[in-house]
RNA sequence: GGGCGAGUGGCGCAGUGGUUAGCGCAGCAGUUUUACACACUGUUGGUCGGGGGUUCGAAUCCCUCCUCGCCCA
């Protein structure tokens, strides 16, 4: 701050600070500094996507991560955090084939292979994997960088498959046919957590089949999904239905498809719970191959299964010459045609219905009948338990009864995927046992399941599919920390010992269950503890108008512009003040600006102690303290009371709400401004020595002050903070590690204590004459204002003192009034009709000497009596009411009584300025 | 259908039983007053979604209804 710009210019400040911290090593953890004097702290990153580039939601995200990786610093904790990248299987290869395929290199991924296409992928994640990392950079994310990891690292797959073994060799890993959830698109299963459920409009088309039994009765069956006709394999009705319950057992022709022969088309008509009679007609038609709810019904019922899709969602042969090789959709309409044309469609109704889609491509999902591998939880009981009890604790802790519900209605999770970006299932089948391609696992003989392939490799078959991406980001805690699951190499990892259980975790709601509840049966079942003991959940961003962000709406400004119009401090600043714990994010550009805005004044504030010269932080003399000086140590002290605070509470808009309150309308509004009585030199001569003295202890006390606030503001300004700290030279005195090299490092503040608070003379006198001096100045800037008193031009107040005020104070006061002079007189007799405004501290007359506009004076002061004659009413109507001062605490009373007694005095002052109007 | 969250001045929020319901932004009027117009000074807006109840006292507790959002089925 040699060089002192008007405004602050945050791009070469932040560049310079963020490499400055990166060659000292600041953000690098070391498990040999942790001791009981030094806890550690750690967060690990929720890994971003490695195709990923930053959004305001990372923005969001990693601030917070950022801005408690800070404190913890200050607070003297070692702290990792530890980054790194997620290979999201769907999504990385989806980018990749879609940019070879736009590049004409490929119509589809069999033209490379998989093993080509694994190798362009790992290309290309190196050419532009992890830019977000880079972006995070940018923001002032204090990461560990050494300590980057991404899931498929060799060490991090190994984690992945030995988690694997194990868990099937507990048991809890099986192969077996079950209804999933298939995208037609990536031709994958899916979790059911990766289906997003959507409102779609279609048709509820009402048709008639035949009873075979009685031609010429007719059932009506409600379907939206005409086109699985053909694979229906019975109707169903409840047993209870009084409409029905004489066709059980007997059956009916399917509409579809026309091709077969009626005879081949008899499905019988069974009784089943499941149907519920007030939806549609209450006759269900049951397609076991592509409904969840019905594949259930087809299991107790026995029934056949006739697959009518292929795996991209196309009719087959099965569904007739008239809609085979359709797509299903199209296929949907046909069908429709078709029904009508045979005369057996009776309507076709719009309707709302609810659908799930893939989370990935976008586009709905089927229930497919499938061979996949699916894990049974671990560690259910203890990971239901922690949260619930408290020993870990979710912020906001509602969403504890979201995670409870989930994980008391667990399901298996499907965790194979027919991809090829991931951890390959490390399974081989022996091929001599293969039937059509499909493993024989009846015997465990022919199959192996281990880290390493078979010995005889050329006899077996590595199955082809891959994991979960979730099935590598549930390790993420220990994983990246070097963890091998064997116990004689892990105990004595440094890493582990000292930074697991993790503190706290930084995420969205959106995938407590994907990825947050997963992690916590990990960590009991793997390290036998809680992965973290805290989870602080985000809200989502939106835009102002509170729709979600997204690329197709362009309401998501890109976080790098941001950053490059305002600066990084300004964004982090801007998106804290807007994020309240639990709830979502309206962003708004102009919250960065204020960001700006506030970032700019900081700069201010700290130039203009600079301008005062002087010596940097000296020492603070009690004596010479004045009530502004108290007051502002007061207001600092409440200040750092109430940040951190909301640092356990993990409100961090309101600690940024304090702060600013403390800064800009505290500290800049009354202190600086109140300061500058002491500042000013007299245009002739120098200051006295008293002056000098008092000029120099409010400089100390302003040093002190913005020395503890840079601190406070360093979490959430990393940069802005840091600049100033070393350029009004705060760090010179301070330890090396301790704030002399970077205010990284310096001590968080903390409050008074009370031998500090008598040692200043902070107490609630002080405070109150403070007060009541601002009080009495905005009071008579009020007088100003309401007698149309040019700002320009210099008047005269004069004040009758209720009791006596010391000439510094009243010259603060005139200069806050922007007065010529201030006359102190308790024997002052106003002229007839001078404007007045009183308060505890005394009458403020503003002399105008004729230039009275006496009508409006009564106005002014007859609408202030009538508002104290209201509150002196409703006051006294309290204390009136027997059932009031019986029932109400003293302290209550005692609050009421003064009350009353402050509004009859303040009565008193402005009936007598009113008596002083002239008739 | 179930669960959760929200409804406070134009906008975004704070306040969860006890002063005159606060704050920021925006608005309005004015100002270059020895850091800051990315600023300063002053100022207009609300009776707290509707209704009912408990209480000396309700934005705050209870009941009920309405609206919006999210999750689950």
């Amino acid at each position: 701050m040699t060089e002192i710009p008007k405004a602050y210019e945050p791009q070469t400040v932040e560049v310079k600070w963020y490499q400055f911290w990166l060659d000292h090593g600041c953000f690098t953890a070391d498990p040999a500094r942790v001791s009981e004097k030094r806890p550690a702290y750690s967060i690990v990153i929720p890994p971003p996507n490695v195709t990923g580039v930053l959004t305001l939601g990372h923005v969001l995200n990693n601030t917070i991560q950022d801005i408690l990786a800070r404190k913890a610093r200050m607070e003297g904790k070692e702290v990792l955090w530890l980054p790194g990248t997620d290979h999201a299987g769907i999504a990385t290869q989806n980018v990749v084939e879609k940019t070879l395929k736009k590049a004409g290199e490929i119509k589809h991924r069999d033209d490379l292979g998989r093993e080509a296409l694994v190798a362009r992928i790992w290309e290309w994640k190196e050419k532009y994997g992890g830019i977000i990392l880079q972006q995070l950079r940018a923001l002032g994310a204090s990461c560990d960088w050494s300590r980057t990891r991404f899931t498929m690292d060799p060490e991090y797959s190994r984690c992945v498959q030995k988690v694997f073994v194990d868990l099937y060799h507990k048991g809890l890993i099986y192969r077996g046919q079950r209804m999933v959830n298939w995208c037609p698109v990536s031709l994958t299963a899916l979790s059911d957590e990766e289906v997003i459920m959507k409102e779609q409009r279609g048709f509820m088309y009402h048709f008639r089949v035949e009873v075979a039994e009685e031609p010429g009765t007719f059932l009506t069956i409600a379907t939206t999904r005409p086109e699985t006709i053909p694979a229906d394999t019975a109707v169903a009705v409840n047993p209870k239905d009084p409409r029905y319950q004489h066709l059980i057992g007997k059956h009916v022709y399917r509409a579809l498809p026309l091709d077969v022969p009626k005879e081949q088309r008899r499905i019988p008509i069974i009784a089943d719970e499941h149907v519920d009679f007030e939806f549609g007609t209450g006759v269900l038609k049951v397609t076991p191959a592509h409904d969840k709810a019905d594949y259930e019904i087809g299991l107790r019922h026995r029934l056949p299964v006739i697959d009518v899709l292929t795996p991209d969602g196309k009719l087959t042969a099965a569904a007739g010459a008239d809609l085979a090789g359709l797509d299903r959709f199209v296929g949907r309409k046909k069908s429709a045609e078709l029904l009508e044309a045979a005369g057996a469609l009776d309507k076709a109704e719009p309707y709302v219905n609810n659908v799930g889609f893939s989370e990935r491509a976008d586009v709905p999902i089927e229930p497919r009948l499938s061979e996949q591998w699916f894990l049974k939880y671990p560690s259910v009981e203890k990971s239901t338990a922690c949260v619930a009890t408290g020993a870990l604790q979710f912020f906001p802790d509602r969403w504890a009864k979201v995670y409870d519900h989930w994980m008391n209605g667990i399901q298996d999770w499907c965790i194979s995927r027919q991809l090829w970006w991931g951890h390959r299932i490390p399974v081989w089948y022996r091929k001599a046992s293969l039937k059509d391609g499909q493993p024989d696992l009846s015997q465990a003989a022919n199959v192996h399941v281990g880290l390493e392939a078979p010995a005889d490799p050329e006899n077996w078959v590595q199955d082809p599919d891959v994991l979960d991406t979730w099935f590598s980001s549930w390790l993420w805690p220990f994983a990246t920390m070097g963890w091998t699951g064997d116990d004689a190499v892990d105990s004595s990892n440094a890493t582990l010992k000292a930074f697991y259980p993790t503190t706290d975790l930084v995420t969205g709601p959106d995938i407590i269950f994907f990825w947050v509840a997963r992690m916590i049966m990990a960590g009991y079942e793997y390290r036998g503890d809680l992965p973290f003991r805290n989870v602080y959940f985000t809200g989502i961003i939106r835009d102002k108008q509170g729709r979600k962000m997204s690329k197709s709406l362009g309401n998501s400004p890109d976080p790098l512009d941001l950053i490059a119009k305002y600066g990084a401090d300004a964004l982090r600043f801007g998106v804290m003040r807007a994020a309240p714990l639990g709830q979502d994010v309206l962003f708004d550009e102009q919250s960065v600006e204020l960001g700006r805005n506030f970032c700019n004044k900081l700069w201010n504030a700290c130039r203009f102690r600079q301008m005062q010269g002087g010596a940097s932080e000296g020492e603070i003399n009690p004596a010479l303290l004045t009530t502004d000086d108290q007051w502002v140590l007061l207001r600092l002290d409440q200040a750092i009371r109430e940040v951190t605070q909301a640092f356990v509470e993990y409100k961090f808009s309101d600690a940024t709400a304090t702060l600013y309150r403390f800064f800009w309308s505290e500290y800049c509004d009354w202190y600086v401004e109140a300061s500058k009585a002491a500042m000013g030199r007299p245009e002739s001569g120098e200051r006295s020595a008293a002056a000098e003295a008092l000029a120099a202890n409010k400089l100390a006390v302003m040093d002190f002050v913005l020395g503890q606030l840079l601190r406070l503001f360093h979490p959430f300004l990393p940069f802005i903070s840091e600049e100033l700290w070393h350029g009004l030279g705060f760090n010179r005195d301070q330890p090396k590690d301790q704030g002399g090299e970077t205010l990284l490092f310096a001590p968080w503040p903390k409050p008074f204590t009370a031998d500090e608070r008598e040692y200043f003379g902070l107490d609630d006198t002080a405070d109150r004459a403070a007060q009541a001096k601002y009080e009495l100045v905005t009071l008579g800037r009020g007088l100003r204002r309401d007698c149309k008193i040019d700002p320009a031009k210099k008047v005269k107040f004069v004040l009758r003192p209720a009791e006596t005020l010391p000439a510094a104070e009243a010259e603060v006061v005139r200069l806050l009034l922007n007065a010529e002079t201030l006359v102190l007189d308790p024997a002052y007799a106003p002229a007839k009709g001078t404007p007045m405004a009183a308060n505890a501290l005394g009458e403020l007359f503003l002399p105008l000497e004729g230039l009275i506009d006496v009508a409006a004076e009564r106005t002014r002061l007859s609408k202030e009596l009538e508002k104290i004659r209201a509150e002196i009413g409703k006051v006294e109507a309290k204390l009136a009411n027997p059932a009031f001062t019986e029932k109400v605490p003293a302290k209550v009373l005692d609050e009421h009584r003064q009350r009353l007694v402050d509004w009859q005095a303040k009565e008193k002052q402005v009936l007598a300025g009113l008596e002083n109007l002239p008739e």
